[in-house]
DNA sequence: ACCGCACCCTGAGCGC
DNA sequence: TGCGCTCAGGGTGCGG
């Protein structure tokens, strides 16, 4: 789900219920491959450590422990952290959705995907990670410990230079869309904002890494930036899954050119959006305005 | 080194 | 109502 910027727009708003404040209790679910730490290890380690810091490397949170040790997580397709008195139809199944009458706002309850419960020694608020798909990740790293996962990514999307895609296309076969995609050259960049970047740059997500010219590239290295800072100011994109730590849906998702547009006009020359796989992901651009 | 693909998991929406 | 199918904003690991 998360991309860079709902997982900025997470980092900042969800930050005062972390920062600062003492675990007193951690609950977990059962064991599976979303712990890449037992939970039964963090149960036991992250009581009495205070959070001192919240950073992000690409769509990676990163919490500073005060013992030096570090909480990431990584919220894969429909990971949601949130604070406890969240309200939002997002947390709630259809099934729940559909019990509840017209407008009418139900709290939070934990369910079955609430895989990780933080409480804290100052009382409420806590904080939830719930995640239905289970392909988000949590891991505690002990102090000083390396972490191949975070070593491999490649620059933040928001700091990304043209100069710096270009080097990384050079020799590459693979199509552009893919190569942006690739968290080694990019950190941070999802399927909605490539897509959005690439129209912005009139470059055809399809073409050939090494076929994109450095102009070009300096082009999507700067749409990039600019949609992933716009939708950081409205809130991130909210599609189906996506609630920032309040309950609070993102706009972004209205200002899409192409994402999920198939079909519709093009904003700029009419013509209908057309959808296609490449890498296995579903890609949307503008036949008349990218080439 | 690079590239394409299978796979991890659950749920929503569609046509029949 | 139910069944089977496709699709979904993520990433890893394998074989060619």
């Amino acid at each position: 789900m998360p991309e860079l910027p709902e997982v900025e727009v997470t980092r900042r708003r969800i930050a005062p219920a972390l920062v600062g404040r003492t675990l007193r209790a951690a609950r977990t679910t059962r064991p599976s491959y979303f712990f890449l730490t037992p939970p039964g290890r963090l149960r036991r380690r992250l009581p009495g450590r205070t959070v001192r810091s919240l950073d992000r490397r690409g769509k990676y949170l990163l919490a500073g422990l005060d013992d030096g040790s570090r909480l990431v997580l990584h919220l894969g397709m429909t990971g949601q952290l949130f604070a406890g008195g969240a309200a939002s139809v997002r947390l709630l199944s259809a099934t729940a959705r559909a019990a509840l009458a017209p407008e009418e706002q139900v709290a939070f309850r934990p369910d079955a995907h609430t895989h990780l419960r933080l409480e804290f020694s100052d009382g409420e608020p806590e904080v939830l990670m719930r995640d239905v798909r289970k392909f988000g990740k949590v891991l505690l790293l002990d102090p000083g410990e390396a972490c191949e996962r975070l070593d491999r990514l490649g620059v933040d999307a928001l700091e990304v230079s043209g100069e710096h895609l270009f080097r990384a296309t050079r020799g590459r076969r693979v199509a552009i869309k893919s190569l942006l995609l690739d968290q080694a050259v990019i950190a941070g960049g999802g399927n909605i904002y490539t897509d959005e970047a690439l129209f912005l740059a009139g470059v055809r997500p399809s073409r050939a890494a090494r076929r994109v010219t450095r102009a070009e590239c300096e082009r999507i290295a700067e749409s990039l930036k600019r949609v992933m800072l716009r939708s950081i100011e409205t809130g991130g994109s909210s599609i189906s899954d996506y609630v920032a730590p309040d309950g609070s849906d993102g706009a972004y998702q209205d200002e899409r050119r192409v994402y999920a547009r198939k079909g519709e006009p093009c904003r700029t020359c009419g013509a209908p959006i057309r959808r296609r796989v490449i890498g296995q992901r579903s890609t949307h651009f503008c036949p008349g305005c990218q080439r």
